[in-house]
DNA sequence: CTAACTATTGACATCGATAACATTCGTCAA
DNA sequence: TTGACGAATGTTATCGATGTCAATAGTTAG
């Protein structure tokens, strides 16, 4: 473990017989240095495996090349895609990024806010348009850009990518009543859930409202232990309830787990009962029945921001946008 | 657009009259402060909107928090719980990772890291033991804990939780062996990755050859599209080859394909063909049938890397380990 | 009453890079 | 010939914190 003291631009300076900041430039590739000067340091800088400190580097520049991201959770397969294409599209800019999970929370969000501020990212994108008052505060005073995505709302922070939950669950809503079904329950997962599923549920009954027709009923499942957990519990609740004809879910995944304990229940889908998700998770398009389900752009919401994101940095862009994705309706088999 | 000044230690200090360093002391709670100036200092912060900078605490102090992380991908399912409990385990301990995917292939992995070099992190938990030299040679020179997962070797660059993809894929061929199948066809994703999925195909062929058996065919999915796509190819070849009696996937993924297509197909499982997978994601458990596949402890990896880094860099232990955490075999519907 | 000690606080250097400004030197137009 | 100019390089200050060592005040023991 003989540990050697680190390289840094210093050294190379003195094998090199020039300044440090002759090596900075020189590595940077600032095209100030003559040629053959880079290419004594570039060999120099090599040979003796320096790596250059990007600590020291976002000190002095106040650039540190990075992005935070902060989602509900990242564990399931709902926020996955967007994270990814975030991901992906700052990374072609060169850009990092740094996960925080708010848990649904928005006391918990806060909490993972001020640990990522201290890092001083370059710029943020955040899930939800509903944060505390500090929150708020603190994403305006760190002066970098900030994308709001997966909500839709008047007033974003700065910039914003979404979709309305409300109007998604809304339409799919009618569309379901046009295709003849009357008899609606709605299944949720944890309602303090931010204010989303809370949304879709008021767009639902919206909906309902609208056609002069009642809700037969709802089911909440409080701690979220997995799908074919979950699907267990709205079983039970559908075999207590069987005038039902569509069982609205506003959360994917307990749209699957309720499908796949169903059938093996032997309960025929969509004809003794539809069920419906939002969201389109992978699985929804692998289990039988296969899920119909609100299709939500989360790569493209992820790409727009980071696209967002990238432009300001690069200054290309100065003006804040709010930008409506919109959603799809993926009719698949279970409706 | 006014973007005052941030506010810094120094800012604090004169606002408190007393020296910058005690502020930081003051802040970081390090008891060597009155209570009452603490009291006075946390309040005047608060006031000021105080954040602290861990750019240059980085800098200063040589610990920068950040933990790197390095997987083939984070896109899918297959690794995601190994991620989320690395991150959750070092999340107590206030560490925060960063990811890097080297998109199942070492020269990607080492552009990778040399990328993530350079952020300093304090640790590295990194997948596969298989690494270009400069890799090797680069996170030894790092001179922080270093814990390769998901594979299983000799000599490790310094600690290693993992497991033995051969050995796993010898055992589960021999256990289907018992179960009764013999004209085995082996399915695997693209080969060039790495070589865990070759050393699963080798551990399911020596495992053959061991009970004097042949192996019937075997087909490599060359770019993976997703897994209904990958499973339409598989069904292609099912149908192609019926004198076999088990589809041998060295990948969940496409095993996940195949079973639902084949199902769709109306070919029955297990009885015409029986399928296995390799990995054991969620999305094994939900579909008809569920997918019988090598449990790969993913979590359990993740979790037990992530106290080794932690303990490591809290003095607690200066041993480098060698971990197997074994696997499991979970016999459900489709063999 | 003084030495010894502890509890608090401060001064200063430093981490490793880069921004801002300065300098050197050769080239070329006036 | 001179001065303006641009290319290449250098000097110095600085980003914002913390490690190290020094100093001050208050307390206790002898």
């Amino acid at each position: 473990m003989a540990s050697k003291p680190p390289v840094s631009l210093k050294d190379i300076a003195e094998a090199a017989g020039v300044s440090t900041i002759t090596v900075s430039r020189a590595l940077r590739g600032l095209s100030l240095v003559t040629p053959d000067t880079r290419r004594q340091i570039t060999e120099i800088a090599h040979r003796l495996g320096y790596v250059p400190n990007q600590v020291a580097s976002s000190l002095r520049s106040r650039k540190t090349g990075l992005i935070a991201v902060v989602m509900p959770t990242v564990a399931g397969s709902i926020f996955s895609d967007t994270v990814n294409s975030i991901s992906n599209e700052l990374g072609k800019a060169g850009y990092q990024i740094i996960i925080g999970e708010s848990s649904y929370d928005i006391e918990q969000e806060q909490a993972v806010l001020e640990a990522l501020v201290q890092r001083r990212p370059d710029g943020v994108i955040i899930a939800g348009v509903n944060h505390t008052r500090t929150s708020r505060e603190l994403l305006s005073a760190m002066n970098v850009p900030v994308v709001e995505i997966w909500d839709m709302t008047e007033d974003p922070v700065d910039s914003l990518v979404g979709f309305s939950n409300r109007h998604a669950a809304y339409e799919f809503t009618l569309a379901l009543i046009d295709k003849g079904y009357r008899r609606f329950a709605i299944a949720s997962g944890p309602m303090e859930r931010l204010n989303r599923a809370q949304q879709r549920a008021e767009g639902h009954g919206e909906a309902l409202k609208f056609k002069g027709l009642r809700s037969f009923g709802s089911i909440v499942i409080p701690h979220f232990m997995g799908m074919l957990s979950s699907g267990e519990t709205l079983l039970k609740f559908v075999k207590d309830n069987p005038e039902l004809d569509c069982l609205f879910c506003t959360n994917e995944l307990i749209a699957i787990g309720a499908t796949v304990q169903c059938r093996r229940a032997g309960i025929k889908i969509p004809d003794e009962i539809a069920i419906v998700g939002f969201g389109d998770v992978e699985a929804a398009s692998i289990i039988d029945p296969p899920l119909t389900t609100i299709c939500i752009h989360g790569a493209a919401m992820g790409q727009e921001a980071a696209r967002i994101i990238r432009d300001r940095l690069a200054g290309k862009t100065e003006e804040r946008k709010i930008l409506d994705v919109g959603f799809d309706i993926a009719w698949r088999g279970t409706a």
